[in-house]
DNA sequence: GTAGGGTTAG
């Protein structure tokens, strides 16, 4: 223990110290009330001692009283408060050490005010942080990094790329650790005008430096070309690697299955297993495997990989669960998400949306809800990411009560404010309800303008309802918001297809061609014995191709005398009857179908999976056939799943 | 003394 010495007087006692912190400035009144003039060396000594014995036990506060006898706190002393203050989460008493630092002008020390910067930073408060660097005349490259990484860290990074700027022009290199957070900053600076010619900047900074050689930055660097997008530019990064490790393998197959190449995620996980003996695979670069097997719905492969996990023992963490549990929901396999999810210790909000998302996206829209509820019974906020899902399930089981109600407890009952996506959600529930005013209503309400996705809902109502009115409202918005996405274009088309506009069909596909656009091409995948084949609907490679065809053409003569009409409204082309039904015929879906048809056993399930929306045809085709041949036939499109089993289908022709 | 990859939706 210690005893208190004698208060002497101070000119600014009155200040409590709650009054002092709220000023946020840091000018430098007298602090103590205990004399700091009749301190010994040795005093001194214990002093600095005891406070960081006091720190280490975790009493601050104690520790902090002595501080103010102490005139001269060692740097190791200070260093042990500052951690102390971001450890025990406490704001006031980090600014108070802080004024302390300048009150002995120890915070112009770099090495604590590196410290100082971090300690902001973790208790959330940015501005001290850049108050810390402004004030701080000798800036060493940590105190650069230090606040590139608490600028960085929420989001602001064209704030990092300012100052990275500033920090080139008075001729401060940087180091491997400058690199990795102004790469991170390129990713996360929304007002940057150029960011990716930013980071490409840095890229060559980073070449001209030698620094290809250091795995963080050459990493960091890999993954900042998989945020936006450009996949070849991050597999020329990993190829050129001199030395890879688990991390980099992870980032690069994670860079496959995000932007849309799951196959080459799928292959790139085969090779770091059978080649790179000195980079295992963890549960990180599961999650990434499983999200890929989603992505393909290749089940058979996705249960291989399952059954790597357990025998690797990467399945202890929650990320890989919940990965798994969509990774059967997409697969068709409820079930088997339901069972991975009954069997988990515990649990967290995601393990409970992705299991809300399985169902409904399987139709099931009020078992969606009932686990909805489930969760917040047991305690679960729900987040904005809980709402996306079971208003999305709503939305495929046409369940529009129960939707509006979710909607309006999002505030009422959990203080979510609804984004963009939620009014989406909204619209999508609404209009494919038919019930378009409600939907423009919700539009026209909208405190902010209208995001693509919101007219997109829109849009793929009114292309079911055959709105064109509507549609053209919603198109035009489409169009200036997102010029470049061809779906928008093709959807028009189709509306004035099937209102038979033709010369405004013809109008809407000059426009996508002057656009330098093209119509997405349809394709649909079926796994075979671990093998996965795709199928185009204008497809002359697959040497089965025509034995497709015929069985699909005896199919086809064999519903017609079943009462099968073949829907070609769906053709964008103003073509004769006949040709139309060829065009449909070939399809990549019905292709799909009858591969399953020739190739698997008689009573197994066919799953198919098709990049877009199930055609009209394509789905009152399937519907026969699950009849005629007795099969069940599991098709998952771009939406959701359909289920057909003796001539129906789960969605109830609602999609 | 600071650094890199991952979960749910759309």
């Amino acid at each position: 223990m210690w005893v208190l010495q004698t208060p002497f007087s101070v000119k600014q006692v009155h200040f409590s110290s709650h009054h002092y912190y709220s000023t946020h400035r840091y000018s430098r009144p007298p602090l103590c009330f205990f004399s700091p003039s009749t301190t010994t060396t040795e005093e001194n000594k214990n002093n600095n001692q005891l406070i960081q014995s006091l720190c280490k036990q975790g009493s601050l506060k104690q520790a902090l009283q002595v501080l103010c006898k102490e005139p001269n706190p060692t740097q190791q002393t200070y260093e042990l408060l500052i951690y102390s203050c971001a450890h025990q989460n406490s704001l006031s008493d980090g600014l108070d050490v802080h004024r302390h630092l300048v009150d002995s002008g120890s915070d112009q020390d770099p090495f604590l005010a590196t410290k100082l910067i971090n300690m902001y930073s973790e208790l959330g408060s940015i501005d001290h942080a850049c108050q810390v660097f402004d004030e701080t005349q000798d800036r060493t490259i940590y105190v650069w990094n230090a606040v590139f990484r608490a600028l960085a860290m929420v989001g602001r990074g064209e704030q990092v790329l300012d100052l990275y700027a500033q920090m080139n022009w008075r001729g401060i290199p940087s180091d491997r650790f400058t690199y990795t957070y102004v790469l991170k900053a390129c990713v996360n600076s929304a007002s940057t005008v150029f960011p990716l010619q930013k980071g490409k900047e840095i890229h060559a900074h980073i070449l001209r430096h030698g620094y290809e050689g250091r795995i963080h930055v050459m990493t960091t660097l890999l993954d900042m070309y998989a945020r936006f997008g450009c996949v070849s530019n991050a597999n020329a990064v990993f190829s050129a690697m001199p030395v890879k490790n688990s991390v980099s393998w992870s980032a690069m197959i994670a860079c496959y299955a995000k932007n849309g190449v799951p196959m080459k995620a799928l292959e790139l996980f085969q090779l770091m297993v059978l080649e790179a003996h000195d980079s295992v695979p963890n549960s990180i670069t599961m999650v990434s495997v499983l999200q890929a097997c989603a992505a393909l719905s290749a089940l058979d492969l996705g249960r291989l990989i399952h059954g790597y996990i357990l025998r690797r023992g990467l399945d202890s963490t929650l990320p890989v669960l919940s990965a798994l549990i969509t990774m059967y929901g997409r697969c068709g396999k409820l079930v088997l998400g339901q069972r991975v999810f009954d069997q988990m210790k515990k649990r967290d909000v995601v393990s409970w949306n992705s299991l809300i998302s399985n169902y409904g996206m399987h139709g099931f829209g009020k078992r969606a809800i009932q686990i909805f509820e489930k969760m917040t019974y047991q305690g679960f906020s729900p987040t904005p990411i809980s709402f996306v899902s079971v208003l999305g399930a709503c939305s495929h089981a046409g369940l529009v009560k129960e939707g509006k109600t979710l909607f309006e407890s999002m505030v009422s009952k959990y203080g979510i404010h609804p984004s963009m996506e939620h009014y989406a959600c909204m619209v999508d529930l609404l209009g494919r309800a038919n019930r378009m005013d409600e939907a423009i209503r919700i539009i026209e309400d909208l405190r902010s303008e209208p995001g693509p996705k919101v007219w997109g809902s829109l849009l793929g109502s009114c292309r079911i309802h055959c709105n064109v009115k509507l549609a053209e409202r919603a198109s035009k918005a489409l169009f200036e918001l997102e010029p470049w996405n061809a779906g928008n274009y093709v959807l028009l088309a189709d509306i004035y297809t099937e209102a038979k506009m033709w010369n405004e069909v013809k109008r809407v596909k000059k426009l996508l061609e002057a656009r330098g656009l093209q119509k997405i091409p349809g394709c649909s995948w079926i796994e075979v014995k671990r093998t996965i084949y795709s199928f185009v609907s204008v497809d002359g490679i697959n040497p089965q191709n025509e034995e497709l065809h015929a069985l699909l053409l005896k199919l086809s003569s064999e519903m017609k005398e079943q009462g099968y009409v073949p829907q070609t409204k769906v053709v964008l082309y103003d073509l004769e009857e006949e040709e139309k039904e060829r065009i449909v015929l070939g399809h990549s879906e019905k292709l799909a179908v009858a591969f399953g048809l020739i190739n698997t056993a008689k009573g197994e399930t066919i799953r198919i999976t098709k990049n877009l929306r199930l055609c009209e045809d394509c789905h009152s085709v399937t519907k026969f056939i699950s009849k005629f041949a007795d099969r069940e036939i599991l098709v998952r499109d771009v939406n959701r799943f359909h289920h057909f089993k003796d001539g129906v289908c789960s969605c109830g022709d609602y999609w």
